[in-house]
RNA sequence: GCGCCCGUAGCUCAGUUGGAUAGAGCAUCAGGCUUCGAACCUGAGGGUCGGGAGUUCGAAUCUCUCCGGGCGCGCCA
């Protein structure tokens, strides 16, 4: 509707220009808007208040003007001239009726688009570290990305869901060193845990899976693992102790001791991470492995194409990349004085091989802490000789906990912290999914355990849900009463949909493909879930001022037509959202 | 110190190429079930859009400044 009105638009405007208008205007500033106050007709153009000054006319003047050029259209029952030089369009019943024909016809589809004509979209989200459960914060990128994606793909992009396993360096070594400290204990030597180990209990139960797996094969003598190690905190380094207690490690159960032991952590952490994922409605096509990535030379090829453009210098030992040419702050090391790699360098050939791997677009869903890491990616894509705007990363805020009133603490350091899969069992799936999406991702989240768990008229999840169910309860209640819903006739009598709350929930129905299309370019999924809810919102109010099963067959069937597409519509979003729409409840 | 994000009703928040009288939910108050599901609906009150200045026909939206809150600034990942 909204794009055949601008097309109207832009003929009348290739009417105008040479005479009234000394420029033809940019198409996209022909914009037309849902006015938000029903008295101001269906749709609105703020057009003429803009080109007023180029034109060097007075606005209402050029609307005048513009209106009289355009195209005759059956979408348009008739035009107004408003305020300070607003075109109001007030439309005729017939393209409401074509709209919900087309939700009856299209179904599961209708919504959506080819606005992105199959570019190909990389959304990379979540990716933590497998060192430990997912918590709450990685369910709120849960949610976002895996409905970013949903929507992305409904208007036509070509997207994949990638999880980037941070399995190499320091971090694994951490874990790893961590469950052999709880096996040791568990093999009933005598040792003081590491003050920078991870202490959540996950990691006794890693240390478990060991032992079942390996027996004592990989016990030592606790006087042997401590011996002349620097001090722990808080006297010492907790960095140096826990390095120099992993060297050990190495040294008393040999690399492929430990190898064995970080393996097995690995796949305990990552089967439980996906597990989660999977269960909370959120799949990836690709899940890639740093490790793997490092191995196939990838780090390498980037930092030879980062050579040849000459990017790189040495100093201190360490190779550099020169950052600064491309306003980063200062410049950023990719090799270290011990020959390692950084995190970076294996960062920017990750996003490089994205591109080699044909991506147009890359959007990283990111916690809200990572936001100075962003321009430096960036960076080296472009001294890579890849576009800077390729990359596009939606920062997600951070997630407090409340059980009503009262903050629950969270801290890694304690392993108190609640998980993603604590947080499901407690509110379920789809309350979990709305609350992490009904606000904006740029917003920091306090999620209420006990208004998620309600069952009452505070919590919104129901509110859409309940809409849903009415709908099916109504034909249940149809068939009851040996009656059948004839589509045919009820699309047909459209014209008897004429009330108040018949005229808005079709204007509210029929925003959806709208609403879908800019939560996408917007990367928005709260739009989406704020739409729903409106969308029921008129619903039942239609529900409370009508009924549908009236005796009168076309009006009953031209009624059932507009709630079977509410419904229809209500299902299509919520898919999108990840949330589920029941039949009753 | 430098950088990023945020500040809108009592509370939680919508409000994006600047646009008409700033909107929802909750809470409060007053109403509505003999009817297809009351997990619902109708109505009312509630605002210096953090303060100030600027840009212009027009600013919650853009710019500057100040105040307040969150987060980042490693040869860690």
């Amino acid at each position: 509707m909204k794009q055949e009105l601008e097309q109207l638009l832009l003929a009348a405007l290739a009417r105008l220009t040479g005479n009234v208008l000394p420029d033809p205007p940019a198409a996209s500033a022909v914009a037309v808007e849902r006015t938000r106050d029903a008295q101001h007709g269906d749709f609105a153009t703020n057009l003429a208040l803009r080109l007023a000054k180029a034109a060097r006319r007075n606005p209402r003047e050029l609307a005048t003007a513009i209106v009289e050029a355009l195209p005759a259209s059956s979408l348009v029952a008739r035009t107004e001239i408003a305020g300070a030089g607003y075109i109001n369009y007030h439309l005729a019943p017939a393209p409401y009726a074509r709209e919900l024909a087309a939700i009856h016809s299209q179904g599961a589809a209708y919504g959506e688009s080819r606005l992105g004509k199959g570019e190909r979209v990389l959304v990379e989200f979540v990716s933590a570290n497998p060192t430990g459960p997912l918590h709450v914060g990685h369910g709120r990128q849960a949610a976002y990305g895996a409905t970013l994606a949903n929507i992305l793909s409904a208007v036509g992009f070509d997207v994949a869901r990638e999880y980037y396993i941070n399995d190499a360096g320091r971090q694994m070594d951490i874990l790893t060193l961590s469950t052999w400290v709880r096996y040791l204990e568990g093999c009933g030597e005598r040792l003081v845990f590491p003050e920078n180990g991870y202490r959540g209990d996950y990691v006794r139960a890693l240390a478990q899976k060991l032992a079942a797996a390996v027996g004592e094969e990989l016990r030592r003598p606790a006087a042997a693992v401590l011996a002349n190690l620097p001090a722990d905190a808080p006297a010492g380094d907790k960095d140096a102790y826990i390095d120099a207690l992993i060297e050990r490690a190495r040294e008393l159960i040999g690399a492929q001791g430990f190898r064995r032991v970080l393996e097995l952590a690995l796949a305990e952490m990552l089967a439980d991470i996906r597990g989660d994922l999977a269960e909370f409605g959120v799949v990836f096509d690709h899940w890639t492995s740093e490790r793997a990535f490092a191995e196939s030379g990838a780090i390498d090829h980037a930092l030879a194409v980062l050579e040849a453009s000459g990017r790189l210098h040495r100093q201190d030992g360490a190779v550099w990349f020169r950052a600064t040419e491309f306003g980063d702050e200062k410049d950023r090391v990719v090799v270290r004085e011990n020959g390692q790699k950084t995190y970076f360098a294996s960062d920017i050939a990750y996003h490089l091989a994205k591109r080699e791997r044909g991506f147009a677009r890359l959007i990283d869903v990111l916690g809200a802490d990572h936001h100075g890491y962003v321009a430096r990616v960036r960076a080296g894509l472009i001294a890579m000789g890849q576009p800077g705007d390729c990359l596009e990363a939606t920062l997600i805020q951070f997630v407090s906990l409340f059980r009503g009133a009262e903050k629950i603490p969270m801290g890694k350091r304690e392993g108190q912290f609640v998980t993603l899969r604590q947080l499901r069992a407690e509110v379920g799936n789809d309350a979990c999914r709305f609350f992490y999406l009904m606000r904006s991702h740029e917003q920091p989240l306090d999620f209420d355990l006990e208004l998620a768990k309600a069952r009452s008229n505070e919590n919104p999840v129901y509110y859409i849900q309940y809409a849903h169910a009415r709908v099916a309860s109504v034909m249940k209640q149809l068939a009851a009463r040996g009656l059948f819903f004839e589509r045919v006739q009820g699309l047909a009598a459209h014209a008897l949909l004429s009330g108040p709350q018949e005229q808005a929930v079709l204007r509210s129905l029929t925003r959806y493909p709208e609403i879908v299309e800019q939560a996408a370019l917007n990367r928005a999924p709260h739009a989406l879930a704020h739409y729903l809810r409106e969308l029921a919102n008129v619903f039942h109010t239609y529900y409370n001022a009508q009924g549908f099963i009236v005796d009168d067959t076309p009006l009953r069937n031209a009624r059932l037509a507009l709630v079977l597409g509410v419904q229809q519509v209500l299902r299509n979003g919520l898919a999108l959202l990840g949330v589920s729409a029941p039949e009753s409840m």
